[in-house]
DNA sequence: GCCGTTTTCGGCCCGACTGTTTTCAGTCG
């Protein structure tokens, strides 16, 4: 069994680690770390660049990199891997891991006192040993001792939905207080990542002193990570870190453009700074001279706005969910930046529950919710039968369905239009969970994968293939059933899939649940530019769950949708017709 | 270790906060 792209990229990461532990040169150890991190989010596995040899072609991957990753596929050994964890005890990784203790501690805690493990290092802290070493005192200590406590207590990143609801609540706060002019979130949330490191917040504001001692004070407040004038840090009692800086109205462009990120993508937006004669920060744009001196505060140019920052450096504003250093600056350049969707461009759901199954409103209930929030047209789609426990319908109750769908579609009007699919189960052993005849009888059918999701890849994959060549299914639900922290993706061959859903005109869900978010942006990104059509779908139960398309949005924005190939997008007519005119 | 319409060698972004320092290193994002 090879290894997957995600184990090797730990190990990159571990090797950047390492090397960093060991003093190493910071561009090497750097250039390890930016692979781990492009490797994880590749859409295909990297056996697939070495067979198309293609791997050099990924950014941030040369020589060196690429022959380690072929011998990782062949062999699953890496020889300058193992030659490295023989010299550096692979648990002071952990002990880096935490919060206060970089490398450099990390080194130090291990060559004066042989602590090489996180309980050595606590015993050691609650012993006082660590206080009597070079650099360190007794404030110190008592941090890494409540550094490692809170490592029960924030089990690493957090799904987006999760954080989003904290930060809003806390920027609902900051907002009602006298001294906030405007505050923002920014950071990876307003990029619509996945999960969420921690959470930082924007404010607007000439008197920081009072809302830095009101953000530090709110009652969820677990502990003080830092406070000063223009940024503080708290951890939540959740284990949330959120962030917040404070600064005057004419930075705000350049301050929302730095804290909102990526690193990777502010590292090269500040190169091109420098390439047009400024040094880019967070405050202004400081020119620079042609001996290479910066001049003084009086030549400084300030950006109250985003697009000013873009515009002063040659460039269109480009979207936040596009900033991650992965083409964005390249096509912002050509002028080749995505027409990205948007809220407003979808006029349908696609992927409903009522109380036929496991939902908790009726098919009126939900078609009316969905009309209050703009929506066209709907498709209502309970489960089938296989998923007992979410009452699923089997094909005499789906046909009683089909009647009240049909009522309740007369009733709506001329204006809005509710159309009967289902949920249908991809069986575990790759049969449908409901006939050919019965699926005829429905306007749009999603196949789901609910159950098996542990099978290997050749079952799962199998299981894919066969719905996407019954000539009844419109749709792919929620791919890898994966929900984000709590269970992993299924194992599935995305290119074969994909290839699958391409010649079968199959659409494929971005399944707009922040728990679920399946497909991912990277995958929906490859099949999109493949031409496969994507949905956006909510995956409703509730009203509530209506109101999460938000994070489906952010997603298919992160994998450069744009409206055409989103048939969300498309008005009823077009839905319809396209519907009909398959099986 | 990566990378190239200013380079195949010589570069590789930038600042805030903390704690331990007598002016700065370490950590973090």
């Amino acid at each position: 069994m090879a290894l997957t792209n995600q184990e090797i990229a730990d190990i990159f990461n571990n090797i950047a680690d390492m090397l960093e532990i060991q003093g190493e040169n910071r561009f090497k150890f750097l250039s390890y770390r930016r692979a781990g991190e492009t490797l994880g989010e590749l859409p295909r596995d990297l056996q697939a660049y070495v067979d198309d040899g293609t791997l050099t072609d990924i950014p941030g991957i040369g020589k060196a990199i690429s022959d380690k990753i072929k011998e990782l596929l062949e062999t699953d050994k890496l020889e300058f891997y193992e030659k490295l964890r023989a010299q550096v005890p692979e648990s002071i990784l952990q002990i880096k891991g935490i919060n206060g203790v970089g490398p450099k501690k990390a080194k130090l805690f291990w060559n004066e006192l042989n602590i090489t493990t996180v309980e050595s290092l606590q015993t050691a802290a609650s012993e006082g040993k660590l206080r009597e070493l070079p650099g360190m005192g007794a404030k110190s200590e008592q941090k890494i001792i409540e550094s490692i406590q809170a490592l029960s207590r924030n089990r690493g990143r957090t799904p987006i939905g999760n954080a989003k609801q904290a930060a809003d609540t806390i920027l609902a706060e900051l907002v009602a207080l006298p001294q906030v002019e405007e505050a923002m979130i920014a950071g990876s949330i307003r990029r619509g990542k996945t999960t969420i490191g921690d959470v930082d917040i924007l404010a607007v504001s000439d008197d920081a002193e009072p809302i830095m001692a009101h953000f530090v004070g709110m009652g969820r407040v677990e502990r003080i990570l830092g406070q000063g004038p223009t940024k503080s840090s708290i951890e939540l009692r959740t284990g949330l870190q959120v962030d917040l800086r404070v600064l005057p109205r004419e930075r705000f462009g350049t301050a929302l453009q730095y804290f909102t990120g990526s690193k990777d993508h502010n590292v090269r937006i500040r190169e091109i700074a420098l390439n047009k004669g400024y040094s880019l920060n967070e405050h202004a744009l400081r020119p620079i001279d042609d001996a290479g001196n910066m001049l003084d505060e009086s030549h400084y140019v300030y950006c109250g706005t985003e697009e000013d920052v873009y515009e002063k450096i040659g460039l269109p504003w480009i979207a936040p969910e596009l900033r991650e250093d992965q083409g964005e600056i390249e096509a912002a350049i050509a002028g080749k930046l995505p027409n990205l969707i948007t809220a407003e461009d979808i006029l349908s759901d696609l992927h409903m529950h009522t109380t036929w199954s496991d939902g908790t409103l009726s098919i009126r209930e939900m078609a009316e919710a969905a009309r209050e929030r703009g929506k066209t047209h709907i498709v209502i789609t309970d489960h089938s039968k296989r998923n007992i426990v979410a009452n699923g319908l089997d094909g005499e109750r789906l046909l009683q369905q089909q009647a009240e769908v049909r009522a309740v579609n007369e009733e709506m009007g001329d204006d809005f239009h509710v159309l009967h699919g289902v949920e249908m189960d991809i069986l575990e052993d790759g049969d449908m969970d409901l006939s050919d005849d019965i699926l005829a009888q429905l306007d749009f059918v999603v196949a789901s994968l609910h159950f098996g999701l542990t099978q290997d890849r050749a079952l799962i994959t199998k299981r894919l293939l066969n719905a996407l060549n019954n000539p009844h299914v419109d749709c792919i639900g929620h791919m890898t059933g994966r929900l984000i922290g709590t269970r992993p993706s299924a194992d599935v061959d995305f290119d074969a899939v994909f290839e699958a859903a391409l010649e079968t005109d199959t659409v494929l869900e971005i399944n707009a649940n922040p728990a679920r978010l399946d497909l991912d942006a990277q995958y929906a990104r490859r099949a999109h530019q493949l031409g496969i059509k994507l949905a956006i779908n909510t995956d409703a139960h509730s009203i509530k769950m209506m109101d999460m398309l938000p994070y489906g949005i952010l997603t298919a924005r992160r994998a450069w949708a744009e409206p055409e190939n989103v048939i969300n997008t498309w008005a009823f007519d077009r839905f319809y017709a396209w519907i009909q005119s398959r099986a």
